[in-house]
DNA sequence: CTGAAAGCGCTTACAG
DNA sequence: CTGAAAGCGCTTACAG
């Protein structure tokens, strides 16, 4: 590994000053008007101690009159404590992680903390330049979705802040993790298109250096299995998880002449991409081929035909990790658990006909 | 408006020691390594002064060995820099955002700068709150995308920190705009379709709340008129920018009974609504009835059939807008201007066959 | 070129 | 219940 160059920080001249209207308010001003000490103001906004009441009242009416806001960075500095958790994400721009951001945020927001979103793009390196970024900020705790890191980085992330891990199951003190069944969710997925009557039912795979990808994959195998169908890898095309590799897929599908009547795509984005493919080619969905998806995405509620999918709890993902990590720092062990995969039957599938 | 009360933070123990392992490493114990102050250490960091060789590398070395990563909140609070800029979303989950959050992420990192998103719904309450959060944690700049907010609270805002506003037109002090020509897009997406032979083109409308929405549908009137045709208000159906309001939109369109032979979509997602609607009813697209939408957003691409419609330069609107603050920052007057609208043909729009 | 010192805005033992 | 003091991790005039 290349060592890492210290460089000096981009200099912008310092005594631009950026606007120096509206002179901030400190905590001292508020303490002078109300004639009391720091520490007591800062008692009274951090519920720390007793309060006297004539006091609480003054400074309080001290606060309003000034517009006065606590200045998080100080306090972080000086309690150690930053209020702010930080939240490794693989790409704020996916239609994933956007619910599950909302989720975090909603959840963090009524605590007083602020996330702090930084982005690895699928690349451990980023993700570790993420996770450095953070702890240098002093987040109080993070929080990883998914991500190619290895358990025992992250483990040893763990070791100085809280830490709660979206998408693998890691123990460890101060870690606490949380998966999703997407193998379940694959034979759910392959399991409804069996009872549709299907029997040659395509898969197209989802990026394998992704474990869900893999999992999903797995399930559909064991849906297969289960139902004394063959799994033949003929049937299953590699893909990414992008619409594009959908609409390929279906290409190398029907140029291999297998015959198949159903699709099953590692995640909505494959399979609107696919559906694209059928129709370039005039089969219909589902008459022709029926075809399910996963993720439960907004557009898949839109497509045309509309998708019939796995719902994965995108949001709940996000609202839970939040609750996990705000419990850790609390101290108490979260108990948190994802919704078990379910089925979302719309119009992208149907019984086979004969 | 209620006077903002001022509650204790919410208390958790205070020392619960997260996790005190990996010792933190702070600039005192370089310099001790290093046998230098703190001060030179300093001044290595952030490029200031001179540079004596013999002690500068003592430092890299020692910064090095002991892993040492700046505290960027102490920085802050000490060199008045936190090297952080607000951006005020309305909806972090918005596939719309996520592009330009990735075009903000991308132009920051480089130059040594982390955003913090807030969201603020679409109501200007929470945009208060969150630019009262990022001004209250020291941002050195902030980015505001949209929103409700008046003008002239933004501009006393940027009193206090240096601004950039996406989406509307502002002159100040320390404040920097750039609009995107929405109402041109509504008439490039109008005259497309018009020239394709095109009449009555139905038009189903945004938020009235967001000035972009009223923007693209002066456009749509431009058109129209230009074209000698006339503006009929019945062809036009109120909206919201979500899909569900395209597919109600499709349903009153018919049961108006006017005939019409196009629709121009205030937005991609309302149009995919809307040809839901159309596949519902057996009127095709774009064989019986030609589409354009706005935005060109990912799914846009892959739907069925495959959208025409107009680009809007999210990602651009991100790093322009980020390059602009760096520039703010840096003293110096942005320059930044926005693409112009273009028309990307895609299969949903068709000449006119009589 | 480089230290010693003061200070950024808060919090928290430590004494009353 | 409440001050005075020290300190969080840095930066920046101020002197050499």
């Amino acid at each position: 590994m290349k060592s890492p160059k210290v460089r000096p920080t981009p200099s912008l001249p310092r005594n631009v000053p950026a606007a120096a209207d509206s002179p901030v308010v400190t905590l001292d001003m508020v303490a002078r008007l109300a004639g009391v000490s720091p520490s007591t103001v800062s008692r009274i906004l951090n519920g720390t101690a007793g309060v006297g009441l004539a006091k609480t009242e003054a400074v309080q009416e001290a606060i309003r009159k000034l517009r006065f806001k606590p200045n998080p960075i100080a306090r972080g500095l000086a309690g150690g404590r930053t209020l702010t958790i930080g939240v490794v994400t693989q790409a704020i721009n996916s239609p994933f992680y956007g619910e599950t951001l909302r989720g975090i945020e909603d959840k963090l927001e009524p605590a007083g903390y602020i996330p702090i979103f930084v982005s690895g793009h699928w690349q451990e390196a980023e993700e570790r330049k993420a996770l450095d970024a953070l702890v240098s900020r002093r987040v109080d705790g993070i929080i990883v979705l998914s991500g190619l890191l290895p358990d025992e980085i992250l483990k040893s992330y763990a070791k100085t802040v809280p830490m709660v891990v979206v998408g693998r199951t890691l123990e460890g003190p101060n870690l606490f993790s949380m998966t999703f069944d997407n193998r379940e969710g694959g034979r759910l997925a392959t399991q409804h298109l069996i009872e549709c009557g299907h029997t040659r039912i395509a898969f197209i795979a989802g990026d394998p250096a992704q474990p869900d990808a893999l999992d999903r994959q797995a399930g559909y195998r064991d849906a297969l299995e289960g139902a004394g169908l063959a799994y033949d890898p003929a049937l299953v095309v590699p893909g990414d998880f992008t619409e594009t590799c959908g609409l390929m897929a279906v290409g190398s599908l029907f140029d291999s002449r297998l015959p198949f009547t159903a699709i099953f795509a590692a995640n909505d984005q494959t399979a609107l991409g696919a559906a694209l493919g059928l129709y370039r080619r005039n089969v219909r969905v589902p008459d022709d081929v029926s075809m399910v998806g996963f993720d439960d995405l907004a557009p898949a509620k839109f497509s045309i035909p509309p998708l019939t999918t796995i719902r994965q709890p995108v949001y709940e993902m996000g609202s839970l990790a939040a609750a996990a990590v705000l419990d850790l720092l609390r101290g108490v062990t979260p108990t948190a658990v994802l919704p078990v995969p379910q089925l979302v039957p719309r119009e992208s599938t149907r019984r086979l006909m004969r």
